[in-house]
RNA sequence: GCUGCUGUGGCUCAGAGGCAGAGCACGUCCUUGGUAAGGACGGGGUCAUGGGUUCGAUUCCCAUCAGCAGCUCCA
């Protein structure tokens, strides 16, 4: 199926769901059931949840509908005429007031009808396999001060290798699951007795992060900009002047009392940075200031929204500062974009979403910066060539932004790279540089983080792997398997030799050696060594790959020249 | 935060109103084995926490905390 055959699919899909609640629960309100990109839900509002018994009986009268093959047919009515049709389903009638043309159609199927554009598939029979997946509660149009909807998921297909394939694919994300990856492979964990939303990073993935930051910081000194530490919490007042307690509190840890000083736990770097800036008197001569700090901050998120890595509490920021003049925005945010291209290159994404967003309701600064930022922004976008889509009104209220989102094993966006203009800070900070003629200007302020924040990015990395990171990643790059004990004096003769290039382990347990390759292999450990009587005697080493098998049996130099020259 | 579901050894999960179970992992011993699990024995649990019902609660009820799915919000 294309896109638009799965949308009609889906979308029938969905009216037969609520066709066979509404024959079930015949006071239930309806609310919206569209097709979303894997199969359709349908909200509804009643007073009690649905049970896992009201599903299967939901799940038999669907079926019952499809046996039945009704046609559904579009009718267009009058507003007018709608509007009594509707009389008893308020949420429908919410969205009639929004329609603006005089005519508006119905789609019924049998004994149910619903407002609705379409399109649709013929007829009921179509729909061959289904499977209702789970339910949910939602707000109604998205608000959390509106009425709370339940929610049905569910997916569909013509054919039942289809849904057997979707089923698996979703077994199979389970098992990409960074969570359940990160605890296999003994990377991280988390303690939510003590804190929830807080992560632990094990001796393996404190060795990936260490990787990661060693590639990053050396990228970033080689891209020109200057590395910066600062602390984790300063007095409340560079909060108040920031504005962060006023338009960010919600998302704050509550503050530190200390002596008659009250602290807080910083939510963002740029304050601290906007201080060292303020240190001395800036030039135009000096820009562009680009400024980068893997700084761990602090946010207070909902319970609800916490998720392994990818949600957290504590979280360190890839951050940066690039402190320029208006007409350098451009050319930065290119240079960014490239940077951006470069390192999701390098660790093996490209497939993600980039979204510009544009001045919000609220907003600071004059609209005529707003619209030269965005132009810069945009242009910046059309220059390196990146297709985008705009995200209008979805900027931040202090200056507009380009999104970057990557998705995770289950479709799943989440946002990592962000570049954003600000307006507000500066002046907040009355930043100042001195220009061509000797006057007194205020900087721009480009606020971005490429990575996004370490532990969502290690999360994506994961699962976007499987847990099988690339040999340049890997904390354990190869493991070495005696093939008995007899044989542990020469591996350690081979591990010598290895330990100098490469991350080098020896399975020293007493275990035959079948067991010690599952093993490896399960730990997804890149490379194995095996070393029995054959390769002591003629001082080699047999390679084994992971997920692929055995290479072959060469000597030692040999072996690394091969992993260093990417030759295997 | 909202709605629903869930909370039993380190992990995955069974279980039942009346002495708490399995597999894996862990420990000891035996085995020295050539490309994805060798064998025997053993240790380990206030059944999330706090109340209530009951002769008796890990099991039933309530609350809290936390996890999961989704919604809203976000890196």
């Amino acid at each position: 199926m294309d896109n638009e055959q799965k949308e009609r699919y889906w979308h029938t899909s969905s009216h037969i769901l609520a066709h066979a609640v509404k024959k079930l629960f015949p006071d239930i309100k309806l609310g919206t059931g569209p097709a979303i990109e894997n199969g359709f839900y349908y909200d509804f509002f009643l007073e009690t949840p649905f049970t896992p018994a009201d599903m299967e009986n939901i799940s038999k009268e669907m079926k019952n509908i499809i046996r039945q093959n009704i046609p559904v047919e579009k009718i267009s009515v009058s507003k007018d005429k709608a509007k009594e049709m509707l009389k008893d389903e308020p949420f429908k009638l919410e969205i009639l007031e929004g329609i603006q043309a005089d005519t508006v159609t119905f789609y019924r199927q049998g004994d149910f009808i619903d407002l609705c554009e379409g399109p649709h598939i013929q007829s009921t029979g179509e729909i061959k396999h289904f499977k209702l997946l789970h339910t949910a509660a939602s707000y109604w149009r998205g608000d959390e001060n509106r009425e709370s909807m339940q929610r049905i998921y569910g997916i569909s297909f013509p054919e039942k290798k289809d849904l057997d394939e979707y089923l698996l694919f979703l077994k199979e994300a389970k098992e990409r699951d960074h969570r359940t990856l990160g605890a296999k492979l003994d990377l991280f964990s988390l303690h939510p007795e003590y804190g929830s939303g807080l992560i632990f990073w094990h001796p393996k993935g404190a060795l990936v992060r260490k990787i990661i930051e060693d590639f990053w910081k050396d990228v970033h000194l080689q891209k020109g900009y200057e590395l910066v530490n600062t602390p984790h919490i300063a007095d409340i007042s560079l909060w108040e002047k920031s504005g962060h307690t006023g338009f960010y509190q919600e998302n704050m840890f509550a503050p530190i009392q200390m002596d008659k000083k009250v602290f807080q736990l910083k939510p963002m770097n740029c304050p601290f940075h906007i201080l060292i800036y303020n240190t001395k008197l800036r030039s135009y001569r000096d820009f562009p200031i680009r400024w980068a700090e893997l700084g761990t901050v602090y946010r207070y998120e909902k319970q609800g929204v916490l998720h392994g890595l990818m949600r957290v509490r504590g979280f360190t920021q890839d951050d940066a500062h690039i402190f320029c003049t208006e007409t350098q925005i451009e050319e930065e945010v290119i240079k960014v974009l490239e940077l951006v291209t470069f390192f999701l290159g390098k660790f093996g994404f490209s497939d993600y979403k980039i979204f510009l967003s544009t001045m919000p309701e609220k907003f600071v600064g004059s609209p005529d910066s707003w619209e030269k930022a965005t132009t810069a922004l945009g242009n910046a976008l059309k220059k390196t060539g990146m297709a985008y889509e705009e995200d209008p009104g979805e900027g931040v209220f202090y200056g507009p932004k380009i999104d970057i989102k990557i998705k995770d094993c289950l479709n799943r966006e989440w946002q990592c790279s962000t570049i954003q203009v600000d307006f507000n800070i500066p002046e907040r900070f009355d930043l100042k540089y001195t220009d061509t003629d000797g006057s007194f200007k205020t900087p721009i302020l480009i606020h971005r983080a490429i990575l996004g924040s370490i532990e969502r990015f290690f999360g994506v990395l994961i699962e976007h792997y499987k847990g099988n990171f690339p040999f340049w990643l890997a904390p354990e790059q190869i493991r070495i398997l005696p093939i008995s004990d007899k044989h542990l004096a020469y591996a350690e003769t081979v591990l010598n030799i290895f330990e100098q290039h490469f991350r080098t382990q020896i399975d020293k347990r007493g275990e035959k050696i079948n067991r010690k390759i599952r093993d490896a292999e399960d730990e997804k450990v890149p490379y194995m060594i095996i070393v029995g009587d054959k390769e002591e005697e003629n001082n080699t080493a047999a390679l084994r790959k992971h997920g692929e098998g055995m290479i072959g049996t060469f000597t030692a130099e040999d072996i690394i020249q091969k992993l260093k020259t990417s030759k295997i």
